[in-house]
DNA sequence: GGAATTTGACCGTTA
DNA sequence: CTAACGGTCAAATTC
């Protein structure tokens, strides 16, 4: 279901403008995914609404993918972790410390590797997931550009970069949680990877600026591949660990050969299972953007995972787009939003996933149908609500 | 010397 | 209408 739903966002137009790439879907952000709704609320889906024109297809199928990620995956990401396991505090947004890893232990282990990672951001992240949980995890899909927030942490870096599983098991066994572990091993795992080490393309930075509400400095990146429209954002701590990256557009040509490739993780043995091999990734022209804010987790956004998605009902994805107001909106959700205690603060970053979308009606990743009645920024938080 | 990065200016969008 | 903000450009600098 998951891999259908992506393929529709995967059939976006591809237009080599990034303009016009940049003006795909708005998506209206669900706050419930961000703040973590209650359990019963998300843990119920509806098994198949029948409100879609095409049932098969979730609305949500309008999101596009980032290069690479494949959507399903996402679903799949440990961030959606059950809620029954794992609620995060809807003020907080951070998840209890009695869940299933120790995240602070991973964290510190996590930070031995911060120097290695910072070029290699290869650190991958898996996360387990369930359909209704995306909303809870940072994974982000708005105006055409998905991120998924895997920040920091600390419940990404068990899995740490260069990593694989096994690393990844020996950091839930060292949280002392079995259960948990169990649970996380029994769920899909889904790694991404960034960066261009990590993501297997290649970047060119064009930019850096110091934006607001972040004290981070955010670098640009363009895929250096020739014509390929893909760009991604990158901020880092002071530390120089990234606390987000953000893609933008798709790559329309394979990814590099693989010396380059993130040998670790994400190969397609860990993501095997929840997705099947892509035939196809690049070619259409995505309009998602993820973003990643990983420390150590790795996000990869290779085509590979990702292509698979793309089967779908073009016409009502582009009808979406053509919503979408200009671009110039890497902006994700809120940088410091919910997940993120703060800046270098190292500890519990709820993942998320957070979707926007413009139309007035959406059927989102947790079943529901969802009908906008307004939009609001909060103060005290940089994403709209 | 060429490629990559840095950095201030410019521009479009938004409030 | 204007200022603020964020993204991009491109010259300068560094590698």
């Amino acid at each position: 279901m998951t891999s259908s739903f992506f393929s529709d966002l995967l059939n976006s137009p591809t237009d080599q403008n990034l303009k016009d790439t940049e003006r795909s879907q708005n998506h209206v952000l669900s706050d419930q995914n961000r703040l973590g709704l209650p359990p019963k609320f998300k843990s119920t889906p509806p098994p198949s609404l029948p409100l879609s024109p095409t049932p098969l297809f979730s609305p949500s199928s309008y999101f596009s993918i980032p290069p690479g990620f494949s959507l399903s995956e996402l679903l799949d990401s440990p961030v959606l972790l059950n809620s029954s396991h794992i609620l995060p505090s809807p003020t907080t947004g951070s998840f209890a410390n009695n869940q299933g890893f120790n995240w602070k232990n991973n964290y510190e282990e996590k930070q031995e590797n911060v120097k290695a990672e910072e070029e290699t951001i290869s650190s991958s992240f898996s996360f387990q997931a369930q359909p209704a949980g995306f909303q809870s995890s940072n994974a982000i899909v708005q105006n055409g550009w998905s991120m998924v927030k895997a920040e920091n942490s600390s419940s990404m870096q068990s899995f740490t970069p260069e990593s694989n599983s096994t690393s990844e098991q020996n950091n839930y066994n060292k949280s002392g949680s079995q259960s948990n572990y169990n649970n996380y091993q029994s769920q899909p795992q889904v790694q991404i990877l960034s960066r261009r080490s990590d993501d297997g393309y290649n970047w060119r930075k064009y930019g850096q600026k110091q934006v607001k509400g972040s004290e981070n400095p955010r670098s640009y990146y363009k895929c250096t591949y020739p014509n390929c429209p893909t760009k991604k954002k990158v901020e880092r701590g002071l530390d120089g660990q990234i606390t987000e990256i953000v893609y933008k557009g798709s790559h329309n040509h394979p990814k590099p050969v693989a010396n380059k490739r993130n040998t670790n993780s994400m190969s397609s043995s860990s993501l095997s299972h929840a997705n099947p091999p892509p035939s196809n990734h690049f070619g259409n022209e995505i309009q998602m953007d993820l973003v990643a804010t990983p420390e150590n987790s790795s996000i990869s956004i290779g085509d590979d995972e990702f292509e698979q998605t793309s089967h779908k009902s073009g016409g009502d994805h582009d009808q979406y787009c053509e919503d979408e107001p200009d671009a110039k909106k890497w902006r994700i959700e809120g940088e410091n939003e919910g997940i993120s205690l703060g800046v270098g603060n190292r500890t519990v970053r709820e993942p998320r996933v957070v979707v926007q979308t413009t139309s007035d009606i959406d059927i989102l990743d947790d079943g529901y149908r969802w009908r906008k009645y307004g939009q609001k920024v909060v103060k005290g938080n940089p994403n709209p609500r």
